[in-house]
DNA sequence: TCTGGGGTCCTAGGACCC
DNA sequence: TCTGGGGTCCTAGGACCC
């Protein structure tokens, strides 16, 4: 059996567990850039606020309702994200992390996998104080619909497992083709088109149509829906494959000398990605656009670069993102959002070194080891390349943010 | 005034080769 | 009048996820 753990309103529940006076209360949590709303406690979903709507067609609502609010604060929420797994880790024979707030579990062989689900929603709750539910089945895509018959029925105390085909058919009858993991929104308005309503009338189709009308795709997720095991457990980490920073600007910018120092900032970022995961990057791509839900003109472009030898050192890949970002760059434009992407990661330990090579790497990796130790210890920026250090027009708009309680000295909380 | 960020996988189509 | 065919590799774009 495989399980499927989701911590409720995550973000939301984060907050709440520094706020104790807010238990009970409604809560939403926004992006970057305090645009659009990513979370939202119980409380704040019964005003029907949608998920991902953008918060400043919601602020009536918000206000006359009482509804607190908080930008999002990464570093809280990536914390306890990992107590959490943690204490999954201690009580189950294996743990993949599929987010930062969900994770399945490796459940084969363990004899009671329902009193194991019932003993981790109360013990994450009691030692962490955020909520979680499990899901338990076959398949990773069954154990997704049970999660979510946990989460609706509270009868269920936020665990339940599909362990006979009597459960598996209610649970596929009962469940909206909409909500099936890995059906999108693009998927499911073709199914409404076929009279596809639930997740049974989906498996009663033959492998046939689904493959020639949903592709590969589809016929796997029926095949699961059926019980049949076609998403692996992964019981190692599969390799990163990129790794992005990408960020819409706090306000427009036009001219390329503040994009020029929010691209080498996000590259810097990605440099120190990569040092933390011991990778180096072959390739950097850089992209530029502009707002589209304006009547502005339009651009967008990105432009890769390859580098002579992979690489993790930021100085080198700052110097290939500032040429490709002055090539993509044309005036006359409103930029709302730009972005750097690393790909072809490879291990540190396995870069082919390139005859010609002009730098000197064993001196930048003993310097990066310090910097990346001096960030880390007394935070972010503390040292950083002058090129990413300027105005700062191009940064993140965070109104609401609360405090770094677990990872910040300075913001430890006082009891008195 | 005002709409996030970070990923993966699949497919179609073009380039190129024999 | 009258288009070869088959294979591989790469890339862009679409769809999906949280």
């Amino acid at each position: 059996m495989i399980g499927l753990v989701d911590c409720n309103n995550f973000y939301a529940s984060c907050e709440r567990v520094f706020r104790p006076d807010l238990i009970g209360k409604p809560i939403v949590v926004l992006s970057n850039n305090d645009g659009c709303i990513i979370a939202r406690s119980d409380e704040a979903k019964i005003f029907k606020i949608p998920m991902a709507a953008p918060a400043h067609k919601w602020i009536d609502k918000i206000e006359k309702n009482n509804i607190h609010v908080f930008s999002s604060n990464y570093p809280l929420y990536g914390d306890l994200s990992q107590r959490v797994m943690n204490i999954l880790a201690r009580f189950t024979p294996e743990v993949e992390v599929y987010s930062i707030d969900e994770a399945f579990l490796f459940l084969d062989g363990v004899p009671t996998p329902d009193l194991v689900a019932a003993d981790l929603v109360q013990k994450v709750k009691r030692w962490i104080g955020i909520p979680i539910s499990i899901g338990v089945a076959p398949t990773k895509t069954l154990a997704k619909a049970a999660n979510r018959i946990a989460k609706k029925f509270p009868e269920l105390n936020n665990s339940y497992v599909i362990d006979t085909e009597e459960k598996r058919i209610k649970a596929l009858k009962w469940m909206d083709i909409r909500a099936v993991w890995g059906i999108g929104n693009r998927n499911a308005k073709k199914m409404e088109y076929y009279g596809i309503r639930t997740a049974y009338d989906f498996t009663q189709k033959t492998d046939s149509f689904v493959r020639k009308h949903f592709t590969v795709m589809g016929l796997r997720t029926k095949r699961e829906l059926q019980g049949e095991r076609c998403l692996e457990f992964e019981h190692q980490p599969p390799a990163k494959k990129s790794i992005a920073t990408t960020r819409s600007f706090a306000e427009m910018q036009t001219a390329l000398p503040p994009i020029e120092e929010a691209i080498c900032h996000y590259t810097e970022l990605n440099g120190h990605k990569l040092r933390k995961k011991k990778l180096c990057a072959s390739t950097i791509m850089v992209f530029l656009t502009t707002n589209s839900y304006q009547k502005l003109p339009q651009y967008s472009a990105g432009f890769s670069a390859t580098f002579p030898t992979p690489t993790n050192n930021s100085t080198e890949m700052i110097r290939y993102a500032k040429e490709t970002v002055q090539k993509i760059y044309k005036s006359g434009y409103q930029y709302k959002k730009a972005g750097v992407v690393v790909a072809g990661l490879i291990p540190e330990d396995q870069v082919q070194l390139n005859i010609f090579d002009e730098i000197n790497r064993p001196k930048y990796q003993h310097l990066y080891k310090i910097i990346d130790h001096l960030n880390e210890s007394y935070g972010r920026q503390t040292i950083s390349i002058a090129s990413s250090k300027g105005s700062r027009k191009w940064k993140l708009k965070q109104e609401k943010l609360s405090k770094r309680f677990t990872t910040r000295w300075d913001d430890l909380l006082d009891v008195e």
